[in-house]
DNA sequence: TTGACACCACTTCAGCCGTAGTACTATGTT
DNA sequence: AACATAGTACTACGGCTGAAGTGGTGTCAA
């Protein structure tokens, strides 16, 4: 079992388009290997086992999407309006879609997680903490809205996302930034306008 | 390429629990025979190439879900009011949730889309329809709000399903009815209440 | 020199495809 | 009633691909 810390995040990320790019189930030591352009049998001194090898994908997802502290940061300036909802979430729709091959790696791996009850306990750890610091943030930033505004954004942004991703004639790009505008202003109560 | 129409739905039920159990990539003819209990090379009669398997499979879902005459016409009785849509919705994520490995197989498609342009295609129309079909019956069965909010209920209820059949412990299932109602409750401009 | 890491080769094994070929059944014919 | 034919059901074989695992060699640095 190597170390290397920078090569196992590279083989990784090889992992990550190699699950986009050809599913769960072609998700093997040797095609991590040649994704990443590494000799035959890397990944396998990496990752002791398959099982092994999707979690850590899965933490590895939310590493890379975690967000900067500058874009956290950014989030407690200014008003804390409906508006100021709106623009952070077009933010965080765009920057999740700009990772196209991660979001279909993470679809791929909660489908996995279906046969896969360690992994399927990881992931549910994760994303609930993932909830979790979304509606505490929301909450002490003191944006409007409450816990279950947030999971409701959650929801409806993710499926908005899915949609993009996977079938982007359902919604027709130029239609998503108003969908997303759209959805926070039925989910936010409006205080000022109510059109 | 054989014609008896109940074999042939057989099988495409039969990939539909492979899809769901095994993933896109396990989706074989050999494996689709097994599970149909059927002799090897029956799938391969039925269907001309693994291509037209996927499509065939993504109609045959639809096919199976599709509601009864008899739901629809219920949608129509009583009162148009917000009560009334919380009641469809319910009906509607339960009825989709209990079919757990066709919704599991329906992920599975939109997934292997990615790779392969005629079922992206397919899954786009049928898809497509199904949303403006939803949207045309809640207009004119006279239900309250308007295509933005059947959109907006169509995209929140999905990933609720998807969380529920897939990460059962991310909301936990006796929170799954409230959810339900919150989301028409915010959703919706509430007539008559606020809170 | 020793140990950690990188790289390579070989063997083994499993799964799938396609096709060819056989058996069954129903239908229509003489 | 016997038979021929077509559509369907089933079986078996040959060949290919791709993956795993292991062991062995090379390389560099402490």
């Amino acid at each position: 079992m190597r170390q290397n810390p920078a090569r196992r995040a590279a083989l990784l990320d090889a992992a990550i388009e190699v699950l986009a790019r050809e599913g769960a189930r072609g998700l093997t030591f040797r095609a991590v290997d040649a994704e990443a352009a590494v000799p035959v049998g890397t990944a396998t001194n990496y990752f002791s086992s398959r099982d092994e090898l999707f979690m850590q994908v899965g933490l590895r997802f939310y590493e890379r999407l975690e967000p900067d502290a500058g874009v956290l940061a950014a989030g407690l300036a200014g008003p804390r309006d409906r508006d100021r909802v709106t623009e952070l979430m077009h933010d965080v729709v765009n920057r999740v879609s700009a990772f196209r091959s991660g979001y279909l790696a993470l679809l791929e791996l909660r489908l996995e997680s279906t046969r896969r009850p360690a992994l399927r306990e990881l992931l549910s750890e994760r994303i609930r903490a993932d909830v979790d610091a979304n509606i505490r943030y929301h909450e002490e930033a003191g944006l409007p809205g409450d816990a279950t505004t947030v999971v409701l954004l959650y929801m409806a942004l993710n499926w908005l996302i899915l949609e993009r991703l996977t079938l982007p004639d359902v919604f027709p790009e130029d239609g998503i930034h108003d969908l997303v505008t759209d959805v926070v202003e039925r989910v936010l109560p409006g205080p000022g306008r109510s059109g």
